[in-house]
DNA sequence: TAAAGACCAC
DNA sequence: GTGGTCTTTA
């Protein structure tokens, strides 16, 4: 028996939008730690990793260890029938193959529930190792979200260079280059207006635009964004979900490609 | 002669943005007694009827009854030129072919007058007899609204069942079901939020949700719909606009479909 | 492709 | 608070 109620509802709507363009299917994990889900993306390339944590929700009830399958766009879909002030309750029997989301208005008048079959997804559950990251860039999402929009109608790949000067996002294409630099400024009326450079060691990787682009859709999760960067690890770009967890997306940087003129 | 004067111009705006999806070209029918329409929807399943009474009308003059065909299409566009503080005067002469709707700003700064031409329209002008109705309810047309816009996205039946506990609208699709169910609440801070529900005997019917959200373009006339059901008659669904009439759409119900799993 | 909703700037 | 733009969905 699982049954799980989520006041803030709005977040976890947030949540699928953030997740659903990525991933199309995939397990969410139950236990009494929290709920959490980790997939690969459909082309295998970039990783997500969310953790609601039980203390996040008003209540919590999570007989056994439970691994429900859902596809992520149907779950959207339901989801956006709940209004943004509903509370929103999980709920599945051990061993059904359904699972119902319960809506209620925050005055009561009107309750929903919307019950979606489950499905068998095979899924790997990667073990992430801690890591040491050379560097660490804390900046407001939406700034960054919309510099990962702009490099991408100039080019098709970001290269991120933290150095002591502060970070730059560069890219070039057909019609030209572009480079989009940040200095560290903690001197702003709100903290998550600050743009913090953690720098142990300069960096310097190129990614996909293409999957940055996607892990933007996490921007109204949080006002902030923690990018962590070391040379040969995967880029983690981390949104916090208010208070109760987190969702991280995991992105291998390009191999240097040589200089673009060869001889 | 005719000459119709609306202050409130907006009205007659929306009122063409409520109909005009369903029904592409009608007959307005002018009398003493105000100006009307009735028509059936372009593939002939749902039934609209608008009355605007001429005590609505700042002035009222409708020599003999008149009734003039139009393209709500085009219709529609034209009174998109006028501005929502406009007034709006209709005109047209006797045995004239053309209908003149003329815009003053509230200024007097502006003054529009469009022609559009008339057409022959048959129309078979139904009586429609007053029902006693099972059930009656009444709830925020917004909220109408977004329970049919959320049920398609599941299924495309709605089934409104009304006992004593409230009103529920149902559906199922491939993706799951949904129940949504309203209380009935009157005690509310605005009259125009309470959900009242009249239940004389229990109703249980299925409708079409493509004509409801249909229906629904007529929310921005009133803050208030009113949901009239019987079986074996059509539903009404009626949106009073503003003191001076209503708009309310006719819907048969689907008929009862054997069990899905038949031997 | 067109309309509706969300977001942003004024 | 309103209009305009952009994104998203049918």
């Amino acid at each position: 028996m699982l049954e799980l109620r989520l006041v803030q509802g709005s977040l976890l709507k947030k949540v699928l939008e953030a997740v659903k363009d990525l991933v199309n299917d995939a397990n969410f994990d139950c236990s009494s730690t929290g709920f959490s889900l980790q997939a690969m993306d459909s082309s295998h390339v970039a990783l997500v990793s969310l953790l609601l944590r039980s203390e996040g929700f008003e209540h919590y009830r999570c007989d056994r260890n439970l691994s429900m399958g859902m596809n992520l766009g149907n779950m959207s879909k339901m989801l956006k029938c709940a209004g943004n002030d509903d509370i929103i309750t999980i709920k599945a029997d051990d061993g059904s193959d359904t699972v119902t989301f319960m809506f209620e208005s925050p005055t009561q008048d009107k309750i929903a529930d919307f019950e979606m079959k489950l499905m068998d997804i095979d899924s790997e559950h990667l073990g992430i190792p801690d890591a040491e990251y050379h560097s660490i860039v804390r900046m407001p999402s939406g700034e960054f979200s919309r510099i990962c929009k702009d490099l991408s109608s100039i080019g098709d790949t970001v290269l991120i260079s933290v150095t002591k000067e502060g970070v730059k996002f560069s890219t070039a294409g057909d019609i030209g280059t572009a480079n989009i630099v940040l200095r560290q400024n903690t001197t702003v009326d709100k903290p998550e207006d600050a743009i913090v450079i953690e720098m142990n060691e300069p960096v310097s990787l190129s990614f996909a635009l293409r999957y940055m682009n996607s892990f933007t859709k996490a921007t109204p999760l949080s006002e902030t964004v923690t990018i962590s960067l070391s040379s040969e690890l995967p880029v983690v770009v981390e949104y916090k979900v208010a208070e109760m967890g987190y969702i991280r997306y995991y992105l291998a940087p390009k191999i240097e490609e040589e200089e673009d003129t060869k001889p």
